[in-house]
DNA sequence: CCTACTTTCGGGTACGTACCCGAATAAGTT
DNA sequence: AACTTATTCGGGTACGTACCCGAAAGTAGG
């Protein structure tokens, strides 16, 4: 078994053209050094001959190595959410290393800004070959965004996006429509003119994502001529103690909750109170395929997760500025991920 | 910027070993011609040095071609569904013709064993290095299997699968769980003590998958102590008329249906059926995302539709086979398809 | 017309692996 | 011991592209 001949490539278009190998691949890769007659010429012939250069010659050949800084946020108790996309970008990062691409992960402190602004200048110091971000900190990140572009170096968001940046794409949920999803998911398990509770556990920051949510969530209700009543709670601190107590004062002044609908991934520990306090009746829906929830959802403490495939957002954007990189195929400039329904009879399926 | 200098290679194993490039080819590629002393001290050294082969260099330097043989459904008015596999396909098989694989695909109709055990011959007779088969006659695929078998030849089922079989994998839905799922969706809409009616749309073929979903389907309903009424009915005729009598028919006898589980992506047909009789009722529920059952997933006609990923899987099962035959990494036996959930409310950002 | 400099181009080697061919050595035979 | 045959091994080229280096051709200034 042989490969078929190989009638295109550079030798064959350097045959029709009359000129040597290294003229055509200075035009490949518009280098200097090329009359406009011979490359007018060679330009036409590469056309007519639909030439795609063979990847894995051209990797094996060059010398350059790629470098990806990435910049996200660290994992902690808090922030389980972001193992996800740590794996998705660590898979990716060792499938294409072979390819030459190395990967720098930056971690920062979701609560710190300035441990944002310390990793991100650490990171474009090495004057990466592209970048990848989850853009928490909204100004901080334009201004990395400006740098980047100053620079000429591709970025890719992940989780969140910044509209009407220059970025080579966002990779991330629709919060809306994600918000809407989840009041829809509601109703199913609600009496009309009932009371639904909203709950955001974060502090302070990354609220931005949160209001986005809330407007999907509300959107819902008010595209359904709504009859239910909404309640919402902030809580600030991020323990087991304060959201207790935060709760316990809202059940308290609305005894008539039937669904509480929480805002981001710490589902779990609002699960864990319903369940202390003995409650059964609250319908419960939260975010993201994390081990705590899942646990919660086996017990029907829970009953539905949203997820929008962290993983796979942390594989696809370090995909995205491989593929822009080795211009192999142009990049979707926005890849919303699929909002995603987790019951207690599907997980077990599902990948993240 | 240079690749670091490569401290791992066939070179450098040959350097260690003292011998030639072309001697530690040989182990590597456990071919004859090397004294067992030689290629245990060279074993010894590539296991030290965790040597994994420059794929890139491999692929080229390689005038093998890996031939694929693919064996799934024609594409048809009733068999739009095999659409979605055929894209997964494509997209995979144009992913690595680079690689020097070639795929041919071989499309049998559904409705004819023969066509199925002839095109198995076409393409088994052209003994490609893989398979991938949607084994919808049970027979007539383990016959394929053998056969399979005895050339060596690695096999993957795609869709349903045949436990049992020494095959790679198999790639597809888990249809039991897929059942019990849909019965799940549906009491969050019915009232207790409602009846139910279960409606397979099929030639008489593949319903060996609609019986593991149906399965799933009751087992939902007795593991939750039920008090709901199914009523069952069967349909053999695909077209549209024989489909509005029979369930015209069923309606007739039974008022009082809540909702329909459709237990395959005909639903559209049902729905079509309910729009045509103002029926705006009754709950129903199916499978696939195809462009008719969104339609009417749209008009709220259909409520939920549960989809098991068939574009992934096409390429899913490509890719294992590209996998194996390279050697890259080790294949999952069972890649279980998510149980997805559709609603009007999150159908576009699906990605089948 | 000669020298100095710029522009345009081709030869050739390298990337890491696959594999052919033939040489050297070992084993067996008369 | 001489010769045949089998076994073991190394040299070297190829895959398709990248890129270095230096040669040839063209341009300008005197």
């Amino acid at each position: 078994m042989k490969k078929s001949l190989n009638e295109s490539g550079v030798k064959e278009i350097a045959r029709r053209a009359n000129v040597s190998i290294a003229t055509v691949d200075r035009v490949i890769h518009n280098r200097t050094g090329v009359s406009l007659k011979t490359r007018n010429k060679i330009s036409k012939i590469i056309e007519e001959l639909n030439y795609q250069p063979n990847l894995l010659a051209s990797r094996l050949a060059s010398r350059k190595v790629f470098t990806l800084g990435i910049l996200i946020p660290g994992v902690s108790a808090e922030t389980v959410f972001w193992e996800a996309p740590l794996k998705g970008i660590q898979r990716a990062a060792t499938e294409i290393k072979q390819y030459g691409f190395m990967t720098e992960i930056y971690f920062f402190d979701l609560n710190d800004k300035d441990s944002f602004k310390k990793q991100a200048t650490l990171m474009l110091d090495k004057q990466p070959n592209g970048v990848l971000l989850s853009p928490s900190f909204l100004e901080e990140s334009i201004e990395v965004a400006s740098i980047c572009k100053q620079l000429a170096i591709p970025y890719v968001f992940i989780d969140s996006n910044i509209p009407g940046q220059e970025n080579l794409c966002y990779i991330g949920p629709h919060l809306f429509k994600s918000g809407y999803v989840g009041a829809k998911l509601l109703t199913y398990a609600i009496s009309n003119q009932s009371k639904v509770l909203v709950v955001n556990i974060s502090k302070e920051i990354d609220n931005y994502n949160y209001l986005q949510i809330e407007e999907g969530f509300r959107a819902y209700f008010s595209d359904h001529s709504h009859t239910h009543t909404i309640v919402r709670v902030d809580i600030r601190q991020t323990d087991y103690p304060s959201i207790a107590s935060s709760l316990t004062q809202v059940l308290n002044t609305h005894a008539d909750i039937e669904a509480i609908f929480v805002t981001n991934s710490r589902v779990f520990s609002v699960a864990n109170f319903l369940e202390s306090r003995k409650e059964t009746n609250i319908t419960l829906i939260g975010y993201d395929f994390l081990e705590d929830n899942i646990e919660q959802l086996k017990k029907g403490t829970i009953q539905f997760l949203i997820c929008h495939k962290p993983e796979e957002q942390g594989y696809r954007g370090v995909m995205a500025l491989y593929q822009r990189l080795l211009g192999a195929s142009p990049v979707e400039k926005e890849y919303y991920m699929p909002i995603d329904i987790i019951m207690k009879e599907n997980y077990e399926f599902y990948r993240n």
